[in-house]
DNA sequence: CGGCTACTATTTTTT
DNA sequence: ATAGTAGCCG
């Protein structure tokens, strides 16, 4: 290996990483602890691959979940290898089962313009199939309903197999449902997100053509955060790597926060026994972390069972206590958060540096709320997405109707979107006609009168929004900029009228929202590789927005531990913890623990140098006040990596907590004091740390410290200063 | 057919 | 608290 251009590809490697690089032939498990350098290994390993001519561009598969992660790999990899990546497959497992299936759709009875369903779509079909076959809508949510089928294609189980495995009524019900379902996409020429791994399943099943094919392309396949894999995906990529078995996946089971969508952890656990001859490299030196971090997150993640032997360590040196604290209610730990926020950034730290993390979205509000008031600029990422805003959704809808007559969904969406006087009862007999002839919804739409039970408006209104349709349909097949096409197609849909009549602020923001989409459009019709409306549809039918974080403007970023993976930052805040939040209650119902502790092992693993966690004594959750106990990961934390700061303040409400806060340690003489006495000896000032308090010149504040001599540091909400009081001044306890 | 009220559910969600 | 929806009434 004298090559130099090869040998400066290892350069700057650790050992491991150099191993897991230059793997020859074979099955590789790369176990890849957070933050050590996994995407750095999977990209070098794709250019040592290409350059030492074990495979060309074009036959390297490179599969990751994110779209994200994809264009990183590819740009990380076209700068190691100094040349484009074009024809490389880098792509998400959905992206690339889509290219499959497209190329071969009609072997399993699709055209190559099938519709993408994305949750909703797909959950209002599961509606139809369940109003199809009379359940009670009672007792068979869509959503339930639809998530069992969704967790039944993750098993690769069909309707068939479904049926056959029955016990319950409900069972029997989702069976009947899905067997219409399954049916239903068909006939739309839609596939839902789980089908477009299912069917490139059975597309490599039933046609052994097609899997040799597929086979030879692909001499070496990598995938990234293998740990999330279901076992539809599992099979794929055992189908795809065929005999040649050279298939190399990076992932860390202490990562794995997807089961509830069907990701199973034993694919991970189990590689070495279904692939024998695996080599295994482990990653564990960690570029992220001080030493106090980790050993924070390698003692909690001890707690789970289940898990593959691994160690992280850094040569970063200890670094900070990692902060617990606790504040009255989700108020006072908002303010607190918000109160660190500028105390770093009045010491000099940028706000992009910091991050803040919850379990559920729902915990952003009260956090924004204060943020906004102080004009600290943030971002939360997650929650409701652009592309799934109802205005976006109707566009695209009218869009994909244009692509594909038969998708129903679609046609549902929008035949009545804006109002054209085509009610319930007249839809419904059009799509029941659409079904008893086979035809396409579209044809039997555009030839209303000959749909038997309509009325006489019916017909007009079918027949006037036929002939929009007809007339864009045109357009479209002009094979023009597509947002020309999205900006016809809304004047003349009679949709931004419709909106514009309204006149109110919030259709002004939707209204903002559909100029984004034609904003988006322009800029695919300008920089798309492929153009035109079927590859329009198909990004963003696949591309999620869940990419638009910015990284250096200056944002304070919000979001859930979930979206957190992946990220770090220099400063964390991991808000909300107490036991039925995080660890969230369905959680301890579902039995799914650990998956929980792993999420925690994820938030802690973001964080570079400063991590503080943080509990609320009472917060209000669905308008009802709940006190709640602090979350055992917080005692899961060794005593001596953790500066307790205030929690001695705690015997608000006996035993509990006095319990607790006597088991950890302080620095602070009143903990010692506290810790030592009795648990009922609690402090006797009236004043007590993230107390919310009413001062009479001042207006509402919080209170941030409590010093000897009946002293008070409150932190006021009007003008942010912070003020020592005596707790005698005119202020009371809210 | 469309609008209104009443009820309900309310985790996380790369695609 | 709140948002989304189902069912009812004009």
């Amino acid at each position: 290996m004298s090559d130099p251009r090869i040998e400066g590809l290892l350069d700057g490697l650790n050992p491991a990483q150099r191993e897991a690089v230059t793997w020859g032939d074979g099955p590789l498990l790369i176990l890849a602890g957070a933050g050590s350098g996994k995407t750095r290994v999977l990209t070098h390993r794709i250019a040592w691959l290409i350059q030492t001519e074990r495979a060309r561009r074009d036959e390297l598969l490179a599969i990751t979940f994110t779209n994200k992660a994809a264009s990183e790999m590819r740009s990380r990899a076209e700068m190691l290898l100094g040349h484009s990546a074009r024809g490389m497959w880098v792509m998400t497992f959905h992206s690339a089962c889509t290219r499959m299936l497209r190329a071969e759709a009609t072997r399993l009875g699709y055209t190559r313009q099938f519709t993408i369903y994305d949750q909703a779509d797909a959950r209002r079909l599961v509606k139809h199939s369940l109003d199809a076959v009379d359940a009670d809508p009672k007792r068979f949510s869509p959503a339930a309903v639809h998530s069992q089928i969704s967790d039944a294609k993750n098993r690769l189980r069909n309707a068939a197999e479904y049926r056959s495995m029955v016990g319950s009524y409900f069972e029997q019900t989702v069976a009947d449902a899905y067997e219409v379902y399954e049916r239903e996409l068909v006939r739309n020429n839609a596939m839902d997100f789980d089908d477009l791994l299912v069917r490139t399943v059975n597309l490599l099943e039933l046609f052994p053509e097609v899997r040799e094919r597929y086979q030879r392309v692909f001499r070496h396949i990598l995938v990234d955060e293998y740990q999330d894999t279901n076992h539809a995906q599992y099979m794929l990529l055992r189908l795809l790597a065929g005999e040649r078995r050279n298939i190399a996946v990076v992932g860390d089971d202490a990562q794995s926060i997807y089961g509830f969508r069907g990701a199973d952890i034993r694919n991970i656990l189990d590689f070495e026994r279904d692939f024998k001859e695996a080599h295994i490299v482990r990653l564990e030196q960690n570029y992220r972390s001080t030493q106090t971090i980790l050993s924070a997150a390698n003692a909690v993640i001890a707690h789970n069972r289940d898990q593959m032997p691994k160690d992280l360590w850094t040569e970063v040196g200890e670094g900070d206590p990692i902060k617990v604290r606790v504040l009255a209610d989700e108020h006072a730990e908002a303010r607190y958060v918000l109160g660190e926020i500028e105390r770093l950034v009045d010491e000099g730290v940028s706000r992009a540096e910091i991050a803040v993390f919850y379990r559920t979205n729902a915990q952003s509000r009260v956090l924004e709320d204060v943020l906004v008031r102080a004009e600290v600029p943030y971002q939360v990422i997650g929650g409701t997405k652009f592309y799934e805003r109802a205005e976006i959704k109707d566009a695209m809808a009218y869009l994909t109707l244009l692509a594909n007559p038969q998708d129903q969904v679609s046609f549902t969406r929008i035949a009545n979107s804006p109002r054209r006087g085509i009610g319930q009862t007249s839809l419904s007999r059009v799509l029941a006609q659409a079904a008893t002839l086979g035809q396409p919804v579209w044809e039997v739409a555009a030839g209303a009168e000959r749909v038997p039970g309509l009325g006489k408006a019916a017909v007009t209104a079918f027949g006037r929004f036929m002939d929009v349709m007809g007339e864009l349909r045109a357009l479209a097949s002009g094979g023009g900029p597509v947002a020309e096409l999205l900006e016809t197609t809304l004047r003349r849909s009679g949709y931004l009228d419709w909106l514009e009549a309204e006149r109110t602020f919030e259709a002004q923001g939707r209204i903002e929202n559909l100029e984004e989409l034609v904003g988006v459009a322009r800029e695919f019709d300008a920089s798309a590789e492929q153009g035109g409306l079927d590859a329009f549809l198909e990004q963003v039918a696949l591309v999620s927005d869940a990419d638009a974080r910015v990284d250096d403007q200056g944002l304070v970023t919000l979001m859930t531990l979930h979206n957190a993976k992946g990220l770090e930052y220099p400063i964390v805040f991991i808000i909300g913890c107490e036991e039925g939040i995080f660890p969230h209650s369905r959680s301890l119902d579902e039995g799914s623990l650990e998956e929980e502790r792993r999420l925690c092992y994820v938030g802690i693993t973001r964080a570079m140098r400063d991590l503080t966690f943080s509990y609320a004594r009472r917060r209000s959750l669905f308008g009802v006040e709940h006190y709640g106990l602090r979350s055992r990961f917080l005692d899961e934390l060794p005593v001596e990596l953790v500066d307790a700061g205030d929690e001695f303040v705690a015997p608000a409400f006996g035993g509990a907590f006095a319990g607790r806060a006597s088991a950890v340690s302080s620095g602070s003489s009143w903990a010692a004091a506290s810790a030592g006495g009795s648990a009922a000896a609690a402090p006797s000032v009236s004043y007590r740390l993230g107390d919310d308090v009413l001062h009479a010149a001042f207006g509402e504040g919080v209170v941030t410290g409590v010093e000897p001599g009946g002293i008070v540091v409150v932190r006021f909400a009007r003008d942010g200063s912070e003020r020592k009081l005596l707790d005698s001044a005119p202020m009371e306890r809210q």
